[in-house]
DNA sequence: GAAATAATATTGACAGTGTCAACATCGGTG
DNA sequence: CACCGATGTTGACACTGTCAATATTATTTC
């Protein structure tokens, strides 16, 4: 038995990996609409047919990357988590970290997050594991809040699905760079404001 | 001097209007991706160049639905505020009519929605005045609500962007018909909590 | 009303795209 | 060494958006 091959064959590094570091390029340049295989093909010196191996479509590559987006997106979130568990700081600052987690994400991957909710553009079911452990982190969150005393009593599920709506249309918004809307706004103030009765 | 051409020449029909309506079913099917002029026409049974006439490239063609989709969005938002007035409901039930309205919206012009906010589609610039238009609205309601003593003294910006982000996050991962998030979660429910101290 | 003009639609062409099939080339395995 | 599977290439196809040149029709102008 070998271990599996780590470098490709004809191609002079990971065909595979540069594809998807070249797609995002693009993303982050021009958008995902102006992604052409093609032009990453020859962006990689490679012929217009190489992808094939690595991705049967379009849409797969698309589909593989929204996928990852998800998974760094939860590490993200778990780690902003864990991270507030372990300064000590109270549950709802814990909320608030984990919504300034989310708005960082969307600038930090902003091409993966350009991807992440086109499901137009791949089968939902491709990233429906992962999606959900990301929505899950802030679920545990939201009960752990709740248990210690945080809008107790109230439906968890809504108020999780609150948090997650304020983090992903102010992301969101941001993100497309709208003439009105999030873009200048203090983020921490906004979420502060969800977080506090008046 | 005479009035403006009602109806087109050649054409049997406002191919124009058809154009958008047909590209609309389009995206309502198979989302924005799969809009193609050449197909456009075709269902329409006119010619590939056709549409040449009335927009000069198939940006102008998303442009001017989005920038339509602004207009009746701000039409949608307005007709919600002024009926929550008119009814004599309290500011903060006002609020929450409009962010209900920003819901129903997405769902009633789901294609308009699709494409308003891809600002990769086309230039901001186009929409910039609609949109705006949009989020005074909302600016407005908040205003007014703050006037009669709700989160009074609280940045009224902070606060319209606030409740800007939730109606758009839940509207847009309900409109993608994400596996998390909005999608199964009950709407009113979820603007209330926004609402309501704890 | 006829002629000129502007608006609108058609045809043909071009480069670019995603995808497929057939082939070539190489690494690892028996 | 012969084989096989993985990877990359070449050539082809139908499709796309856009352009230039042309035709056709409606409107305006005389």
């Amino acid at each position: 038995m070998v271990t599996k091959r780590q470098n490709p064959i004809h191609y002079a590094g990971d065909l595979r990996a540069d594809l998807m570091a070249e797609a995002l390029r693009v993303i982050a340049e021009s958008g995902t609409a102006a992604v052409s295989l093609r032009a990453l093909t020859r962006s990689l010196g490679v012929s217009h047919a190489a992808p094939k191996n690595h991705f049967p479509t379009k849409e797969a590559l698309f589909a593989e990357l929204a996928r990852e987006g998800f998974v760094l997106f939860e590490a993200k979130l778990r780690t902003a988590a864990e991270g507030a568990a372990a300064a000590g700081v109270g549950p709802v600052e814990g909320l608030i970290d984990l919504g300034l987690a989310y708005l960082d994400f969307a600038r930090e991957y902003a091409s993966h997050f350009a991807l992440m909710f086109r499901t137009d553009l791949f089968e939902t079911s491709v990233i429906e594991q992962e999606s959900v452990k990301g929505f899950a982190v802030l679920q545990d969150a939201v009960s752990a809040a709740q248990a210690a005393g945080w809008r107790q009593g109230e439906n968890s599920h809504h108020v999780a699905t609150l948090l997650w709506s304020v983090a992903h249309g102010h992301a969101h918004l941001e993100a497309q760079q709208m003439p009105v809307g999030a873009t200048a706004t203090d983020r921490e103030a906004v979420l502060r404001l969800l977080m506090t009765a008046t």
